[in-house]
DNA sequence: ACTTTATATTAGCTCACACTAAATATATTT
DNA sequence: AAATATATTTAGTGTGAGCTAATATAAAGT
């Protein structure tokens, strides 16, 4: 089985990817040194689960995108239990199911996932990644690509910074809410959109990563 | 923080304890080489958690014991509160819990604790350590070394082993069923219970590991 | 085209934790 | 009390994963 380090760099890649993974990126994500993220890089390549082109990138080859899934899966299908059993909030649950996932064998994963019923996304509204590292085509729109006065459905919220999250729960922006774009001001502050009667103010760093889909779908 | 060898053999020094802990026999539990625990006893020895008299044994300090019970209030707390949640069985658990107790964060050990009420016993029996480490003394007495005609209320069950586990289960042996021993043969196969009508025989070594109280306490 | 800067990699070290084989203590028999 | 057996420890290695410092490559600026 994959060691927690391993899987950890495996995650981060796909996280990052797809394509030419600087290993500073890496580094930076994974808080080690870039000789380090190099030296993982190699290894993992030895072992058939990374393709490496020195000086210029890392992907994950087939066998180590379907591992990098199985991390993913298990990390969602666990804060969405979490957030279910033990009504933790949205900003709760990312830096829990970090630490759990490393330890949930196969058997539990199957449990939690019939206990939850094989839900397609996590409270966040990512996507969850079948047992074999099936990944519905993701076909969410950014927030801030989209067009003024169009009905929106917010779907997913980023989920690492447990702060931003309370910020934007306290705005009322979180998966299945409907929204606006009533102006924008590509210039200075970004995106005001309307939601509930009130509205809010959203910068373009937080609207790109926010993702919403039409209203009538 | 400790890492997850450190909290095994913490965790194991304490099961085979209070003192003078045989290296084989930590080394037996740990699935290690001898050599490979003295080592890491030396190591423990060093940081205090730990005291070692070489060719003697090994016993834990208080610091190490603070430890080794942190890690039992999460393996008996994640135990409850799969059983709980998943429904899981008596013999499922324990490996489960032995995986994630590893990565469980303060917080969230005090969320589950408190989803469960604060429970004092795992669905084995076991009492569950405070979180700093307080245990109730315990009192249950070895179904072993009880009297005959006793009415008796099973108390523990042992964890370790799904298949025991398993077995007692069909023959309705787990935490709360009364019973009697109706007839003891030290020298043959173990003792014989009553139990809810039927009657089970059960082997000295297994009686050594199930625990009981008097029914009127 | 050359030089500077930024990013990556290599070289060489450290630490934790495992292993085997050899040496030494302790316990048990004779 | 000596001889054997068992348990424990020491010595020496290997591997995973991290680090810093030095070197190499690619990209950008002049």
């Amino acid at each position: 089985m994959d060691s927690v380090a391993v899987e950890n760099y495996l995650k981060s890649i796909w996280e990052l990817g797809p394509d030419d993974v600087a290993t500073q990126d890496l580094a930076q994500l994974l808080n080690v040194a870039p000789a380090s993220a190099t030296k993982m890089v190699q290894r993992l390549t030895e072992r058939g689960l990374v393709k490496h082109i020195p000086y210029k990138g890392a992907s994950l080859t087939l066998e180590g995108r379907r591992r990098a899934l199985s991390v993913v899966r298990r990390h969602r299908l666990l804060e969405t239990f979490l957030s279910q059993t033990l009504d933790l909030g949205r900003e709760q649950i990312h830096d829990e199911a970090e630490n759990l996932e490393h330890g949930l064998s196969t058997e539990l994963e199957t449990a939690i996932a019939n206990y939850l019923g094989n839900p397609e996304r996590d409270p966040h509204g990512h996507p969850i990644p079948g047992p074999n590292g099936e990944l519905p085509i993701d076909e969410d729109l950014l927030l801030s690509s989209c067009s003024l006065n169009q009905y929106l459905v917010v779907t997913q919220v980023p989920d690492r910074d447990p702060d931003l999250l309370t910020w934007l729960e306290k705005n009322g922006i979180f998966p299945g809410i409907k929204l606006k774009i009533i102006s924008r001001d590509d210039f200075g502050g970004g995106i005001n959109v309307s939601l509930d009667g009130s509205s809010v103010q959203i910068s373009i760093s937080v609207a790109n990563e926010v993702y919403v889909k039409l209203e009538n779908e």
